[in-house]
DNA sequence: ACAAAAGTGTTGTCGCTACACCCATGG
DNA sequence: CCATGGGTGTAGCGACAACACTTTTGT
């Protein structure tokens, strides 16, 4: 930092300091489509505008809580892994003034969104990614560089199995990834390759009241994966 | 963002604004070992520890900008390359208030630093990071978190490129590459690698001066790079 | 002629891709 | 018994790792 604590004191004050906020880039999925969750902007000049879901960041919390709690309000789910991503500081990016955000996303199913989705929780609007828009503010710069990351992560590191259920098919897995990422995968090879790692536990459950033969489920082993990544690499 | 004009105008007042800084982690390197730049902290706690090089960004520049200043100042260097890392915002982070900060990392051979070290530049003491040390603040997560980061990059962006001077040899690359990533690389393997790859330009330019058979120079070309990276991927 | 770093080819292995059929269940 | 998605094996190819000697320059 600055040499001098009186430097420091001193420059703390006024105009030094900015609003801290966080946006969350919710995407939801189907089986085929990858969505993000937004709501109507109320601001002007981007009034009537989508807009992502974010908030100031209190002055008692850090920006993870921040997010904890801008994901339970919006959508209910109270254990969403989520990732910080970029922070976002240019000085006209919001037009009451100085407003520095921190970028978030996470992901969702959209089916058990819709279950779930209970009396107390706003609702969110969902758009297609596959569409144009246009979002409030720095959003679409905001949306494109989490989807950057969202698809570099999934490709080495384990971040799908965070986004789905606690039990989940191989197939629904490689769903995940064939709408994340945007292309058809191999079922054989998807199977073999996921299940080579090992950092899936097995647990002798399978799919009831599917009029098909039942799936087996899995669940991700994170002391395996530790283990593993201690060792050497992965993926 | 929140629903209502009004919250947001109220809100964004007094203990909901945070002052803003980036801290940088500017990585120095030899042929055998990789270093950090830290100043001495004068600030009680930590009177007298390492800290990282940092400052607040000023009401009329974002972050990146703010590095850039700070890097030109430390260094003297006006176009080193340097990325966003991540953003630290725990609340007690800091013991003057709420200061949250942006990490950045930088990196610079250190020869040539020495080398263009001039009068009016701060000098900065450069730590092995082969070695255990304390930092002040939060320093050392921010440092550790930079370390991970810039290992991630080297392997699947040319990283690497914008760190050495525009023209420079395969082993000095591949130098680059041992001291960050702490392995030792086959020669022929990475040439022909790196070569493949058809991002580098032959210059025709060869070292003089050296008391052995002389090395060829390269540049990074960039257009190749966006040509491929638009195509497919890389890597 | 010697020291010092630059530069060069081949072979085995492992992982990825491509591809088509049988299995278990519900209706 | 039919429809639906679940689950399996193999062969060819390409990328990566391992490995030692010759070349060019300065002294």
């Amino acid at each position: 930092m600055s040499e001098n604590i009186n430097t420091w004191l001193s420059q703390i004050n006024n105009d030094y300091k900015a609003a801290l906020s966080v946006d969350c880039v919710i995407f939801g999925y189907t089986d085929a489509d990858l969505y993000v969750g937004t709501i109507k902007c109320n601001m002007p000049p981007y009034e009537g505008l989508p807009s992502l879901v974010g908030d100031l960041v209190r002055p008692d919390e850090n920006s993870d809580q921040a997010v904890n709690r801008i994901i339970i309000e919006k959508t209910g789910f109270k254990n969403l892994y989520f990732e910080q991503v970029h922070t976002f500081t240019n000085i006209d990016r919001h037009p009451l003034g100085r407003v520095v955000s921190i970028a978030y996303f996470s992901l969702i199913k959209l089916d058990e969104y819709q279950r779930a989705e209970s009396s107390n929780t706003k609702e969110l609007n969902w758009i297609n990614l596959n569409e144009n828009f246009i979002l409030a503010f720095d959003h679409n710069q905001i949306l494109e560089k989490c989807i950057t990351q969202l698809r570099d992560q999934i490709k080495d590191r384990p971040v799908g199995f965070n986004l789905l259920p606690k039990k989940f098919t191989i197939n629904q897995l490689q769903e995940l990834y064939e709408v994340i990422l945007q292309i058809k995968l191999d079922k054989r090879n998807f199977r073999r390759k996921l299940l080579s790692l090992g950092i899936l536990s097995d647990i002798k459950e399978f799919q009831t009241e599917v009029s098909h033969r039942p799936a087996k489920y899995y669940s991700f082993n994170k002391q395996l994966y530790d283990k593993r990544k201690s060792d050497g690499f992965l993926f």
